[in-house]
DNA sequence: TGTACATCAGTGAACGCGCGTTCACTGATGTAC
DNA sequence: TGTACATCAGTGAACGCGCGTTCACTGATGTAC
């Protein structure tokens, strides 16, 4: 990174950044992590390579900034979910579960090679942070949402329970866009049935 | 591929090899999938790079390799679970699962690199077979074994559940690397136990 | 037990290629007057 | 409304490097007699 990136200043040229994340999104799809490169990122989005260098530090901040976009896009999702249900109560969210996975999903689906950018994150050592913070993030605002309707039970153990539920469901999510051999809404309605199930029992325990 | 590569002869050769798989491991986790080189894993194994393509055919062979050897253990750990509880019925299995998971979790532990390697296997598009081949391979033996013990629901609609099991069994053991503010035990447990109840849900609905 | 010899394991040197990145630059955009 | 000008966006050419892979070879191993 010789010169600070600097954030776009003109239409252009957040066109520009969003159409590189685009294209990289994709060619992740098409080459892996292991075979994309800025040059190719660069000619797909018919750029010469040290355009992107006006955007982005260095190869891996594509990536990040890639990763970055898709979980505020999911964050979002969480959120508008959050608003709605989080009133209701712990009931009122553990049967909108399956109703969140979906919504997720389509984010998912949406954005070109969104599960390769997910795995990305997952599989390179300068990326892994991207995800984990995100999922903690995740499981923060859950907690938050959940704990005031939990009052017997104290945040910290709260917690790792609402982490493994967040990875239960970005991994079903995953695991849908790969295996053709299962039906993708029967398993996202008993991922949430599992879920809902975990939840209640949280309840239970109170009384 | 230039010549088709032979199975090693001698016991030097065979000692070579799971040298080269070894290495691979570590460089895996430290560099990354992006980064590691057939030069960097020759050098690592005090080898010149010709010498590892006498064993394998090239640089995507090896990480196969080292991805079906780690399967290989993986299942021989199921085996051993599922002789010791599926002659007990669904009950006892449902009970062990937690054992399985922990044992499982050991043999993660003892490869060098063992995250790593799974998640190359997931974020490679000309890797992802490997792991996906084998969770259905795991999921076919789960099958076969939980069919017998429930006549009333047919394979076809067993299958998609106990692969989605099989994910989330997975997906924790790998979430438990990455995740240092949960206790892996309690992590564990509380896996185990929804999966429990996910597979007595089966037994349930047919009375 | 010793040795000749066939086979197997590993080397030294090299290749063409595309990578990530930088430089000094030209062309496009938008704004002040 | 027109234009001069400062700033921003993108270019052309090039770099050194390490990649994956191949070749013809030498040294190590094990076996038949």
């Amino acid at each position: 990174m010789s010169v600070a990136v600097r954030s776009p200043q003109q239409d252009r040229a957040r066109r520009t950044r969003a159409r590189l994340l685009d294209v990289a999104g994709e060619l992740l799809a098409e080459a892996g992590i292991e075979r994309i490169s800025t040059n190719m990122i660069a000619a797909r989005a018919g750029l010469t390579p040290p355009a992107l260098y006006r955007y982005f530090g260095d190869k891996y901040a594509v990536l990040e900034a890639l990763g970055r976009r898709l979980m505020e896009r999911q964050n979002a999702v969480l959120d508008a979910w959050l608003a709605r249900h989080a009133p209701g109560g712990i009931a009122s969210m553990a049967d909108h579960i399956g109703d969140l996975l979906s919504r997720n999903a389509a984010v998912t689906r949406a954005e070109p090679g969104a599960v390769w950018i997910l795995r990305a994150l997952h599989a390179s050592p300068q990326l892994v942070h991207v995800r984990l913070e995100s999922h903690r993030h995740v499981t923060d605002r859950l907690v938050d949402a959940c704990a005031p309707h939990l009052p017997g039970i104290d945040r910290k153990s709260l917690w790792p329970r609402l982490r493994l539920a967040v990875e239960i469901g970005f991994a079903a999510d995953e695991m849908l866009c790969e295996e053709d051999r299962i039906p993708a809404d029967a398993v996202r309605a008993e991922t949430a049935s599992m879920l809902r199930a975990a939840l209640l029992d949280l309840t239970a325990r109170l009384s």
